[in-house]
DNA sequence: CGGATCGAC
DNA sequence: CTATGTCGATCCG
């Protein structure tokens, strides 16, 4: 929608919250003056909930921008000069790598749902309309837009703006239908286009206009639509046969190219009544072809950019709309004419903050963007400044890359106040339900699901867990995103939750590559019986916390992954704890609601696979048709070994313990001491392997972490960053084959997954692959040194996991106060707002309770599974 | 990784 | 009468 990012701006704008003002108001007879409009949204704005709440993030960005301000003052002349170099010298690279061959396109229908809802309603033409509801508009036409009228604001302040405007509701359908027929176009002049949304698109055109050059006219031939007599097209065909389509032949620009006009001997394309027109092979006469034909096909119009490359496109077609072209030569002093004076408020990927942020350092125009080029790369992050380098430079793709396979999905939906638990948890559920399904069609399962919540405040919170497996069903999502709830809800009682927006989120998909691997592995684990490590405690627990990632605080992982899950394991217990704890009303309903919800995930997760299994605990076959039923075989014969384990356990508690004191102490402090304290610590404990292999683990992340986010934005970025995040092997090494992590997940974490990865290097080049016969895992290496380095881990490990077993199955299966004070504190830093600043006090409390909570919950989960 | 933020439409 | 959206990507700690 052309309209909408203007609608950014303006559609929130009271007077004190916006500086920039109301864009381009052409404020005709009819319409409405600036001044007039900003009054009238802040009176109709003022005192509600959303607006305090903008002023809330109007002063966050303002503390942002100040925060960036004593930055700049501690800048000496010295760096920025440094810096200058620096930047200038990268100026030059892009400058040399600045590729003018490619004729990029882009589209983009005017007001489009609007122009739909006037083509088929008649009586709406005249009429200031906008399409949506009293809540939210989606677009409003060019009339309407006198009066201040924009997409995503809300219809009953645009009442108030012009109160005779017409408020049509959204048809989706009929709008994909109509972008449909646009598409069939574009696809003709590049079969490879980019859809953005329904309404816009990118082409490629470099091809088609090769080819168009030794078109004979009758390929650029296109006759007049006739056939359809509706009023419109009658109008538009005057009487001597021409276009007269809202300007498109009025448009003096449309027919001016002579040498286009090769069938027309008088040189004027309206002189006869030919009811067809030809249009020429230059880049400009095939996007008025494109254009035309749209209009023909679907009497709607659109405005068009061409231009070297996407980012020019997309500011070109902004500029003269509605229905119009603009055209940016493949000459670089033309694409720096075009950017020179340009708002950086117009480039795409610049939106309200940082407009503001620029605008602080006095930067405004992409000239002045380029001026404080050093500046900029000393204040902004190298993802951002390099960006901001391409944008003064006019740089931008210059091909059209198909988009990248997603990383994640997400549903959300607002609704008038939900305040109870049942509410809360129905809707959760329904939004999993969708967002399944909608997972399922693309066939993706990933493993970190996200819980957003926007409260009547308009304050927005998420909450994020990551479990071991990845999840893509129904139930699956739900149980995951139940406890997070769960924990909001408790961590507000007694106050009830009053939300008007729910969100659920699934990311971390996995690659095809390990989709297939996971398959393998999980008979391999099955069958061998060998892997013994999963934690004992998993079988008095309940489901999803069997999922959660915490499960993989076993003897082996990472002390990321335990300080995690500890983490974790905590915020689970709070939740259970206050739950249980049935001081809060509030608490014992959703607490009650926890336990049903959780009794119908065990019904309900069922999968279709009927395969013979070892039981890594009893060691006998057992033919099952779902993970559900494998899992609750294996949980059974835990936790009838459980009982004559126990009291070995108990005396390991006090070893244990002390870790979990440590770690609990060091959350508080530095992240990096506490890495290495608990290094040092476990070092002496026998577990030397574990710890060099975790720490090889963690370089990994960090390493994957920077390359991700230092993929830039624009694909034609030189570097080898960008081949590096392209090379698949690299990916691949990233993210190593794992041996039954994904399907084994329900038992808990695989020690042999972390030495997979570790052994896995960055720098492994060329694979060759190897099976360990420890671990059965194909390993891939570029030498025999490393796969013997992991073989060794690999024995080590199980005789190490024999030594500290009953540590680790204690530490998650105990009901210690050490393990549970872990928690709290953890917890209390995350959960910051209501926590923040409680410290150790809060801690006995919460401990004991916690306590209760982690026994009844235990007690509770059990009966659940023999259900 | 988790949470907040940004930008597009 | 009320009443301000949905999605994906990226940044920051």
């Amino acid at each position: 929608m052309d309209s909408m990012k203007n609608v950014a701006n303006s559609s929130y704008s009271g007077g004190a919250l916006l500086r920039m003002g109301l864009n381009d108001n052409k404020a005709g007879m009819q319409g409405l003056d600036k001044e007039k409009i900003n009054k009238i949204i802040m009176e109709a704005s003022k005192g509600s909930k959303f607006y305090e709440n903008e002023l809330k993030k109007d002063q966050q960005v303002n503390q942002r921008i100040e925060k960036m301000m004593k930055l700049k003052e501690k800048i000496t002349q010295q760096q920025l000069l440094k810096a200058q170099l620096q930047v200038d010298k990268l100026v030059m690279e892009l400058e040399q790598s600045r590729n003018l061959n490619c004729t990029i396109v882009h589209i983009d229908m005017d007001a489009f749902y609007a122009a739909v809802e006037m083509r088929d309603n008649p009586e709406l033409k005249e009429k200031p309309i906008a399409v949506g509801s009293m809540s939210m508009l989606s677009t409003s036409n060019y009339h309407a837009r006198r009066f201040g009228v924009r997409a995503a604001m809300p219809g009953f302040i645009a009442k108030k703006l012009c109160p005779h405007l017409t408020i049509v509701p959204l048809n989706f359908e009929k709008y994909r239908k109509v972008s449909r027929e646009v598409k069939e176009i574009l696809a003709e002049y590049d079969p490879h286009f980019m859809p953005m949304g329904l309404d816009e698109a990118y082409l490629n055109v470099t091809e088609h206009l090769e080819e168009r050059l030794n078109w004979p006219e009758d390929k650029r031939r296109y006759f007049l639509n006739t056939e359809d007599t509706t009023e419109k097209n009658k109008e538009d065909i005057n009487i001597s046969g021409t276009l007269n389509m809202d300007g498109f032949s009025s448009s003096p620009e449309l027919f001016e190219d002579g040498t286009s006009v090769e069938d027309d001997p008088s040189g004027q394309r309206d002189q006869s009544l030919k009811n067809f027109v030809v249009f020429g092979t230059s880049a400009e006469e095939a996007v008025k072809e494109i254009r035309f034909r749209i209009e023909q096909k679907t009497q709607l119009t659109a405005s068009a950019g061409i231009a070297p490359n996407t980012m020019l496109a997309k500011m070109c077609s902004d500029r003269n709309k509605p229905n119009g072209q603009c055209r940016i030569p493949p000459e670089r002093q033309a694409v720096l004419d075009f950017i020179k004076d340009l708002p950086i408020r117009k480039v795409p990927g610049i939106g309200k903050v940082t407009e503001k942020m620029l605008k602080a350092l006095g930067i405004v125009t992409c000239s002045e963007l380029y001026q404080q080029r050093a500046l900029l790369s000393l204040l902004f992050s190298e993802a951002s400044w390099r960006s901001f380098l391409d944008i003064s430079l006019g740089l931008g793709s210059t091909h059209l890359e198909k988009d990248g396979e997603r990383k994640s999905m997400s549903t959300e939906r607002t609704f008038s106040e939900i305040n109870t638990a049942e509410d809360l948890y129905s809707l959760c559920r329904e939004l999993c339900r969708e967002l399944a399904q909608d997972l399922q069609k693309e066939g993706l399962k990933g493993k970190t699901v996200t819980l957003k919540l926007k409260n009547v405040n308009f304050e927005v919170k998420t909450r994020a867990s990551t479990v071991l497996s990845s999840v893509s069903a129904e139930d699956e999502i739900f149980a995951v995103a139940k406890t997070l709830l769960g924990t909001e809800i408790d961590s507000v009682a007694p106050h009830p939750l009053r939300i008007r927006l729910m969100g659920v989120r699934v990311s971390g998909f996995l690659s095809d590559e390990e989709k297939k691997y996971q398959q393998k592995s999980i008979k391999s684990f099955l069958k061998s019986g060998k892997e013994l490590d999963f934690p004992r405690l998993q079988s008095g627990k309940s489901i999803q916390e069997n999922l959660t990632k915490n499960s993989e605080a076993s003897s082996s992982g990472s002390f990321f992954d335990k300080k995690r899950a500890a983490r974790q394991l905590n915020c689970n217990n709070l939740s259970s704890n206050e739950s249980v704890g049935k001081q809060h009303f509030h608490g014992v309903k959703s607490s009650a609601n926890f336990v049903e919800e959780a009794s119908k995930v065990t019904d309900l997760q069922k999968s279709n696979v009927c395969e013979i299994f070892t039981c890594p605990v009893c060691f006998e076959e057992q033919s099952s048709s779902s993970l559900v039923e494998i899992n609750r075989h294996v949980d059974e014969c835990l936790a009838g070994s459980l009982v004559k384990d126990t009291v070995e356990m108990t005396k390991n508690d006090i070893s244990r313990g002390n870790t979990c004191n440590f770690l609990s102490h060091c959350k508080n402090e530095n992240t990096d001491d506490c890495k290495e304290n608990i290094t040092d610590q476990l070092a002496g404990t026998g577990q030397s392997a574990s710890t060099s292999e975790n720490s090889s683990a963690n370089s990994r992340d960090e390493k994957f972490t920077k390359i991700v986010s230092e993929k830039p934005h624009r694909e034609e970025q030189p570097g080898e960053l960008v081949d590096i995040t392209r090379n698949a092997s690299i990916k691949q090494c990233l993210f190593p084959k794992r041996n039954s992590q994904e399907t084994s997940e329900q038992f808990g974490s695989m020690d042999h997954t972390e030495e997979t990865s570790s052994s896995c290097s960055f720098e492994t080049k060329e694979d060759s692959v190897l099976v360990c016969p420890v671990c059965n895992s194909e390993q891939k290496t570029t030498s025999l040194m490393s796969f013997n380095r992991h073989v060794d881990v690999c024995l080590n490990k199980g005789l190490i996991q024999e030594l500290t077993e009953k540590d680790d199955c204690s530490a998650k299966n105990s009901d210690t106060g050490n393990s549970i004070r872990v928690g709290g504190l953890s917890r209390g830093q995350q959960c910051t707002k209501p926590l923040q600043g409680m410290k150790r006090s809060g801690l006995t409390t919460s401990q004991s309770a916690s306590k209760k909570a982690k026994s009844i919950n235990s007690k509770r989960t059990i009966e659940m599974f023999f259900k």
